[in-house]
DNA sequence: TCTCACTGTCATAAC
DNA sequence: TAGTTATGACAGTGA
């Protein structure tokens, strides 16, 4: 990771220094506001460039997001042009970004800047990547994109570089600078906390992007003229295997050529990169077949597709959106050279076959094959279904300690693509398609082999019915976009036992689709291919299951959100009484101060008031009453009151005082 | 090893 | 009557 972060650093500083030593301003706050990355990919003559920030590199990796079109790239591109030439320089160079920055801005009226850029200045610039390089690292090591028009109101946003953060620095303090920078790329690894290490602190942002990628520098970099393709080959790696490539740092690029060259196509067209993880598209039902348009996430994917779908006329195209099969050639593990071979075999097999069937040819040859392919079937599939069919069929009871677990395991899932040293799971499966299967699956094109890839045993209820976005690029392949076998396990165990078993059977639909088609196609389908009970039996199976898991998926998601709901009901109900509680006290204290108010004002008035025979009135006798108008009046108590507040021997007093 | 959450599946009732 | 939906129950699985 380090050394990644080294050789970073290095061109951009580089760069920097060899654009302010030809007097050219180089504009890092565009880069900040714009948070562009110095490290756009692509080339060609489609000028599909795509930009990739960092920061949005980590945060949509996982969703495959393909950065659209940049017009403003047009600067990163001459940028990149100098970095290349400034990076066949050699030299490493070791000096904080931010610092770099600070070289290059510059400003017609310098004068708030006085100091002159000497180790001190380096200090203090280093105290200020201290203290500040925090709200910035996000952005300071990304682009240096050559800006004439640079606005004084971006050399004066607030950051780390002194003053304005531009100054003009004549040619022999840039001598100097460059002698002392090159003592502290020397230096800058040993020291704590060096001004290398500052630089890359400010990269904390970016760390996990950089920790252990591609070489960066051409100073070691054997092959300048290809920094773009590994910058690319670097950017194509999703962030959890940058971990995985510090060693590479050290190999050659050829080793890396080898290693990922396969990540990324030069050669992407802009409709393939825009590509998101919706790899699947429902199409509506065609002559009573659903078919899945697949769409190829990335990598590989872009390679396979664009060299292969631009070959295809848009009714081959057509006809690819019909053959989801074809899918698992581009889904079989993207990146992974270990399937290079299996890649290109079924990728040339497959996409021959895309060319030779259309959507309409493939419709009408499905019966023909599918009875061809039915009697072409793995007898130990039939064997399975056999003994397994109806809704015995592959009970979920059998524990992994069951006689019949191995048995099961064998049958249902890993048997139908396992090969003879008894490997099992995805890698097994992938192994072994192509020299069991891979006749029968050229034979099927229609067959689902993008399931092969984005299979998914949760049927999504609210994707499921759509077949899109969220049922096939599950989160497997968001999570590992670029896994190695690891990650083929992983999806071989999440291949629902269904799709396996559809699959071998080489039904010309998969699980889903045969879930998600509505009963007269599917009854049609049952009809049409003239199956035989038993696979009737286990289509209905696999379709009822498939259902009753959506349903039972609804069900659960119901269950919780009722829940949920009585739980806010409870929480809001709880609050209201709270909340009423605390009103009914305050409106307790409110009346009871308000009589005190009232029983006082009632002495004070009585006290002032005189009867007939002038003696004062009482309040025990007497009360005020306010009436409609207004008036207040004095009323003899007639009876005695009971929500008087007096003591309780007053009542019989008035009682006695009343009597006369 | 136990617990818990999640999931798939089955059985059944209701529509 | 067949198909679908809803739901409880059970078991497997992984954290």
């Amino acid at each position: 990771m380090q050394n990644v972060k080294k050789y970073f650093t290095e061109g951009l500083i580089q760069f920097t220094i060899l654009l302010s030593l030809i007097g050219v301003r180089v504009d890092v706050d565009s880069y900040l506001n714009g948070s562009y990355s110095p490290l756009e990919i692509s080339d060609g003559p489609s000028s599909a460039y795509i930009q990739t920030p960092f920061h949005s590199l980590r945060d949509n990796w996982d969703g495959y997001s393909v950065h659209p079109k940049c017009p403003e790239l047009d600067y990163f591109f001459a940028c990149r042009r100098l970095l290349d030439e400034v990076r066949a320089l050699g030299s490493p160079i070791r000096f904080p970004t931010q610092l770099s920055a600070w070289l290059v801005h510059q400003v017609p009226d310098s004068s708030e800047f006085r100091e002159p850029p000497n180790s001190t200045s380096n200090s203090n610039v280093s105290a200020g990547l201290l203290s500040e390089s925090t709200g910035e690292e996000a952005n300071d090591t990304e682009l240096l994109a050559v800006d004439e028009s640079h606005t004084a109101a971006q050399l004066s946003e607030p950051g780390p570089y002194p003053s304005t953060g531009a100054c003009e620095i004549p040619n022999e303090e840039v001598e100097e600078l460059k002698g002392r920078i090159q003592e502290y790329g020397d230096e800058g690894r040993e020291e704590p906390v060096s001004l290398t290490q500052l630089a890359l602190s400010s990269t904390l942002e970016h760390e996990g992007l950089l920790s252990s990628g591609a070489p960066l520098s051409s100073s070691e970099d054997p092959h300048p003229p290809d920094i773009d393709q590994h910058w690319s080959q670097f950017l194509s790696l999703p962030i959890y295997e940058f971990d995985d490539l510090d060693p590479l740092v050290s190999q050659q690029l050829s080793d890396l050529d080898a290693d990922i060259s396969s990540a990324i196509s030069q050669d992407v067209s802009l409709r393939d990169a825009m590509v998101t993880g919706s790899v699947y598209d429902m199409i509506p039902p065609r002559g009573g077949v659903r078919t899945l348009v697949a769409r190829q996430p990335r990598g590989p994917l872009f390679r396979l597709v664009s060299a292969n779908s631009s070959n295809l006329s848009p009714g081959t195209t057509t006809g690819l959106a019909a053959l989801p099969n074809a899918a698992v050639v581009n889904g079989t593990r993207n990146g992974s050279s270990s399937h290079g071979a299996l890649e290109g075999c079924l990728d040339e097999a497959v996409f021959d076959q895309i060319n030779l069937l259309g959507l309409d040819g493939c419709l009408e040859t499905m019966d023909a094959q599918l009875l061809g392919i039915l009697q072409g079937i793995d007898p130990r599939v039939l064997e399975d279904l056999d003994s397994d069919s109806g809704l015995s069929l592959e009970s979920s009871s059998r524990g992994p300690d069951s006689p019949s677990a191995s048995e099961v395991s064998s049958s249902s899932s890993s048997s139908f693509f396992e090969d003879e040293g008894g490997a099992t799971g995805y890698s097994s499966e992938v192994d072994s398609l192509p020299s069991k299967s891979i006749a029968n699956y050229h034979t099927w094109s229609p067959v689902d082999f993008s399931e092969s890839v984005w299979h998914d045993h949760s049927y999504s209820s609210a994707a499921f019915s759509q077949l899109s976005a969220t049922t096939f690029p599950h989160k497997a392949i968001k999570e590992e976009p670029f896994s190695d076998e690891d990650g083929e396990d992983d999806e071989a165990r999440e291949l629902s036992r269904d799709e396996l078993r559809t699959r071998a059977l080489h039904v010309p639909f998969s699980a889903a689709e045969i879930v998600s088609m509505p009963v007269e196609e599917f009854l049609e389908l049952l009809e049409v291919h003239g199956l035989s009970p038993t696979q009737v039996a286990f289509l209905r199976d696999i379709r009822r299951r498939g259902k009753n898991k959506l349903a039972a998926q609804n069900c659960r998601k119901r269950k919780l959100d009722a829940i949920t709901g009585l739980q806010e009901e409870v929480e809001r109900l709880q609050a209201q009484r709270s909340r009423l509680l605390r009103e009914r006290q305050h409106t307790a204290k409110a009346l009871g101060a308000a009589g005190q108010r009232m029983e006082h004002l009632s002495r004070d008035i009585f006290s002032r008031l005189r009867d007939g025979s002038g003696r004062p009135l009482t309040p025990e006798r007497y009360t005020l009453q306010c009436e409609a108008n207004g008036r207040v009046v004095v009323q003899h108590i007639r009876r005695p009151s009971v929500a008087t507040t007096t003591a309780g021997g007053k009542p019989d007093k008035r009682k006695k005082e009343k009597k006369p």
